[in-house]
DNA sequence: CTGAAAGCGCTTACAG
DNA sequence: CTGAAAGCGCTTACAG
């Protein structure tokens, strides 16, 4: 109770108190080289009990290691895509937290790397997420030079970069095909932002379910870069009078614009046509039919980047990529 | 270009190169201690020119000052309350990277502090957000008691809490007070989580406008701490046939499900029924008829709060309380 | 297995 | 107005 009122413990006072080296005290601390198994629990214990905590700067001045990771978010992000980033930071916290990691997020407006930069000069971390991946990647590029130690959540283009991914290629293959199969043979699809990686991802799985069926897309039906509602409107009229079996929405806040738009012209699900999306969020509960959809765990993909990045801070071996698994719920939107 | 590539320029390097002390350096730097003109001059443009940055490790050690601020979420907010985090932390780093501040994130579960006291402890930043205030604010109680400088986002009962907020109680009074002179008398709210004072603050507001018209409000029409789907279904089933008049909802994720389950038991808005919201959050766009709702401009809320925040980490004198304007958007849903 | 000492890159009294 | 020097609290070769 005592010490808890006076001002913080330094290892000077640890180890003067224990009649040992601040060396010796470092080591127990930091669990690096050599000391005697009883010394280590003599620190250990006197360490806890008297809630001595080291002084991070000084340990990262010291030792240039923060305990901090940083984060880093194309802005626009935070309000398309909704469910993906409080998730994904949710599962990050969870792992970062467990090894005494802070969390240091940054966010990236467009272009700009200034904010990054600053983060990157200033040490504060030591290491970091990309949270999404571009086509151009000037941000990664520049980590590489750097470098310090990132993993990406989404398929980097980038080579030699860590990258853990739900595989949305391959889970967009799979729907594909499966809406296929069913025989919806005109399919239409209304994708994001482009230069998200994850975006063409979901693209090139569509395109390549239909070659494995010998087929080939109907390109006027692919529409792109549909960030706004009226764009996915007018994604809509263009659609809509061509006898499109199924459109497949490359997000739920797409979807959810979607299902707007076909209530207003008075088109109904499934019956008029279909509609499938990715991920499953909460967005999609309002409609009155279930909405067949790509469900991924996005909370475990932020687990995973974070296990990911904190093994090559440590300097251990790590595939490259990691892919986790996803699922495809077939509901009635798409009977 | 040649530096650049070069280990990084250290303060005792800009003082070698140009033949002064790194006391003078740092006090260019710092803006802080008494240098001639010239002489500040002639630092800053050989340090703008050759890129030196100060090491923030370093200056943090000396000095005890982060250059990072702290933002504390509990982390079911994340959730709920879907607009409200992303804007706010749109709005904080906005402030905050604008004056050189990186910004810690810090998801506290349930009534665990621990990852808080981490913060804390190994000193990592300098100032903190707390981004909702609860009844029982452990979290402001230790912040105050450490002495670091700390604003909440909405109001705090801690006694000398600096607090930025929307006013959500006199929204609530305005919002009820408009209803009932449109002669709805009989009024029922679905607020969530009680322990968030934000929802507090509106309940009061809505009692008050009562009070001022000379009645009582139907406390059997009251539905508090209803945080999950099936709650707020019954509360709307509690409701539906003593010809309520109006329900304000207390967050628009609580009236998006009023919504769906309004239109599941046939029930139309404004002719069976009225409702009004808070925020206006994208989640209502998906419905036909517009909602009525209190408007916030969360983006400033947190600008506003990382400005307040940063001028007591300078020691600037601020009022303890900054209250931001609402709107109320009148709409068809209480015509 | 343990310790004395130098050093990480800054800040800030204290002198001048 | 400027500088020499001590110090922030750690880590880590280097010696023993």
């Amino acid at each position: 109770m005592q010490e808890q009122d006076n001002k913080k413990l330094t290892m000077d006072d640890v180890a003067r108190e224990l009649g040992v080296s601040k060396t010796t005290v470092s080591r127990a601390v930091s669990g690096k080289g050599r000391i005697g198994d009883e010394t280590r629990q003599r620190v250990l214990d006197f360490i806890a009990k008297h809630n001595y905590k080291p002084n991070t700067m000084a340990a990262g001045l010291a030792g240039s290691c923060t305990y901090n990771i940083g984060m880093v978010l194309p802005s626009d992000l935070l309000f398309s895509d909704l469910p993906f980033f409080p998730a994904a930071l949710k599962g990050i916290s969870e792992i970062a937290s467990s090894k005494e990691y802070d969390l240091i997020l940054t966010l990236v407006e467009a272009n700009d790397l200034t904010r990054l930069e600053r983060v990157i000069e200033n040490r504060k971390v030591d290491g970091l997420i990309l949270m999404r991946t571009l086509k151009e990647d000037r941000a990664a590029a520049m980590l590489k030079k750097s470098g310090i130690p990132f993993v990406t959540m989404g398929l980097s283009k980038e080579p030699g970069v860590y990258q853990v991914d739900n595989d949305h290629e391959e889970a967009c293959h799979e729907l594909t095909s499966i809406l296929l199969m069913k025989g919806m043979k005109k399919i239409a699809v209304i994708a994001g932002d482009m230069n998200y990686i994850i975006n063409q991802n979901r693209l090139g799985g569509f395109c390549r379910a239909y070659q494995e069926q010998g087929m080939t897309p109907d390109e006027s039906l692919i529409f792109m870069d549909a960030v706004t509602p009226v764009m996915i409107e007018r994604a809509v009229d263009a659609v809509k009078n061509r006898s499109v079996s199924c459109i497949i929405s490359a997000d739920d806040l797409i979807a959810s614009a979607i299902l707007q738009k076909l209530e207003a012209e008075g088109l109904k699900i499934p019956i008029d046509i279909r509609l499938a999306s990715f991920h499953d969020s909460g967005l999609l509960a309002a409609s009155k039919v279930g909405i067949t959809a790509v469900k991924f765990n996005t909370e475990e993909l932020g687990r995973e980047a974070c296990r990911v990045l904190l093994r090559r801070i440590q300097g251990e071996d790590v595939p490259y990529v990691t892919k986790l698994p996803y699922e495809v719920a077939l509901r009635e939107s798409t009977k």
